[in-house]
DNA sequence: GTGATATTACGAAAGGTTTCGTAATAAAGT
DNA sequence: ACTTTATTACGAAACCTTTCGTAATATCAC
C-alpha cells in the first residue's frame, strides 16, 4: 500500500533532512531549521508536510495541538532508493560505474578514501 | 547563458540515453530505439526534443528535412551533474558517503570491485 | 502539378510540484 | 466570556512535465 516508486522531490528532501538531523518536529521547528534560501513561508512548509503525509513519506502525531511529524523511512533507506533510481536511469543499472563516476567527479580526502577501501575489503570478505 | 541548473528529467534521460549510445539521430530513430515501456507516441518524443532543444540539452541540425538531434553534454558530464546534485541534496555534500552508500546498497562483482580499487590507487597517486 | 506521405509546429489537457493567502479552529491570556 | 495568538485546513495560482491530437508544411511519386 505504501512503497510504490516514491522518490522525494527536492523540496521534500529539504524537509526530510531537517527531520533526519533533528528528529520529530513540529511545522514551526521545521520551518525555522530549513535553509534560509530559498525562502519558504510557514504555510508552504505545512502544506509540504501534509502532502508528504499523504504520500507516506512522513508520519503525523496529532495528539498535541501542534502536530509532530517524523520520517517514515530512514536516511539510509531513502538514500538507497535515490541511488537505485539514478543507477537505473543514468548508469545503465551499474552501481560500479556510478561509484567510479562519483569518485572521478569529486575526489575524496585521504581519510575518506581509506574508509572506502575498508568497505571494499568488507564486501569482498563477505562474498567469499 | 546555458548552464543554469539543468537537471534532465526522467523522460529526458531516456532520450539522452538513446543519443549517447547511438549518436545523432532523427525523431523517428529515437522513437524507435526508446524502450517499449512506457509507450510513447511519435509526437510525444518530438515535443520532448523540442523542449530539450530550448533548454539546451540537445542541439538540432535543421539542414535535412528530418531534423537531426545530438546531445549538448557528454554522458560523463551529465552523470557528474546528476551526482553532484544528489550529493548536495541528500548526502550532505559528501561524495564519499554517497559512494559508500552506493557500495553498501548494490554490491558489485569481483571485477568491478577491482576496477574501483584501481581508480582509488590512481586518485591517491595523483594527490601526492 | 496533384495526391499521398512524412515531418514539424502548435496548442492543450492532465497530472504533479511549489507557493501562499485566507478561513476555520484551537489554545492561551485577560 | 472575549480577545489575541498560533495552528491547521482548504483552495487556488503559477509553473513544470508528459502526453498526444490536429494543423501546417515539406517531400516524394506519379
Amino acid at each position: 500500500m505504501s512503497n510504490k516508486e516514491l522518490k522525494p522531490t527536492d523540496a521534500e528532501l529539504d524537509v526530510l533532512r531537517v527531520l533526519w538531523e533533528h528528529g520529530p518536529a513540529t511545522v514551526r521547528e521545521i520551518h525555522q531549521r530549513l535553509p534560509a534560501t530559498p525562502h519558504r513561508g510557514y504555510t508552504t512548509v505545512l502544506k509540504l508536510l501534509q502532502i508528504m503525509s499523504e504520500k507516506g513519506l512522513v508520519r503525523r502525531d496529532e495528539s498535541q495541538r501542534a502536530h509532530v511529524y517524523s520520517v517514515e523511512a530512514s536516511m539510509e533507506q531513502t538514500q538507497q532508493k535515490l541511488l537505485s533510481h539514478m543507477m537505473d536511469k543514468a548508469f545503465d543499472n551499474s552501481m560500479s560505474s556510478l561509484v567510479m563516476r562519483a569518485l572521478a567527479t569529486r575526489p575524496a580526502s585521504k581519510e575518506e578514501l581509506a574508509e572506502i577501501r575498508k568497505l571494499l575489503d568488507q564486501i569482498e570478505g563477505e562474498s567469499k
